[in-house]
DNA sequence: GACAAATGATACAATTATGGTATCATTTTA
DNA sequence: TAAAATGATACCATAATTGTATCATTTGTC
């Protein structure tokens, strides 16, 4: 029951550090080094960061990641989203055999509350609000 | 991110059809019917929850299972730790580097406030609840 | 220009969690 | 005694997660 999973937990900890390091690039190796994380693993997590115009990157020596995106404009539910997929707390597991029941059923109802609060609260937290 | 995970969705609903059928012994052959659900699957679910309290069965011939607890005493938590383990949405991905930072991190504050608004809400739904 | 240090792209591997089967033993009732 | 049920347990399959490995490309520096 992960709300996080550890490619989202890493890609948080390297964009809060980026956004505390003010503009100056950062290369996966230090970031690594930094966030004890292991190195490979990271750098592809950056990779799609970058695809995903969350960082910048520059190539060549001296080169590295940088934040694309004000800090204030990266919210936790943008980074999930690309590690973790659809948000959704609340599918029936019966879902391939079109379960009749979906729009009825009483506990996809109380979860789907309960979904929505979380969303709002997740939207809520940015890369900024966190290194605050 | 799924709240619920396919053990105990189908285990929930196999606890409010037996819950619905008033007391009748309900046997695992009828019930995967009933549920359309792959019965040695359903079957290994109501032993676990056999074993935990939560139904009580009879062998032989004519037996099967019932509630041996109250609907209005059986909540989702109840059922969604015994298939899922412990109910903890916000645990940090380096805790086997016992991160130093578990305190203070403000990503923890945040999803713990959210971590205890789930569990309050999901603590409130009950087998009766969802059959009601 | 050669070299070193960086990312891009991509394929592969390991581990864990989840979902599911199979089987044999035991109990109970008809 | 046979049939119908659960108990216990071992096993297997699939998918998701967490990584590693490699080669290609870019770029700054000597
Ligand atoms: S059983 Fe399918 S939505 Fe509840
Ligand atoms: S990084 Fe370990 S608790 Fe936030």
């Amino acid at each position: 029951m992960k709300l996080i999973t550890r490619n989202t937990d890493y890609a948080l900890r390297a964009l809060c550090f980026i956004a505390k390091s003010d503009g100056k690039i950062i290369p996966v190796s230090g970031l690594a080094r930094e966030l004890r994380v292991p190195q490979p693993f990271l750098r592809k997590i950056l990779q799609v960061l970058s695809k995903k115009r969350i960082l910048k990157s520059l190539k060549g020596q001296g080169g590295g990641f940088l934040l694309k995106r004000s800090p204030v404009k990266i919210f936790l539910p943008d980074i999930m989203r690309i590690f973790q997929g659809k948000l959704r707390l609340n599918e029936c597991s019966l879902k391939k055999l079109l379960c009749p029941e979906q729009k009825t059923c009483p506990l996809r109802k109380k979860i789907s509350g309960i979904e929505r609060y979380v969303l709002r609260e997740l939207n809520a937290i940015s890369i900024a609000s966190l290194i605050g």
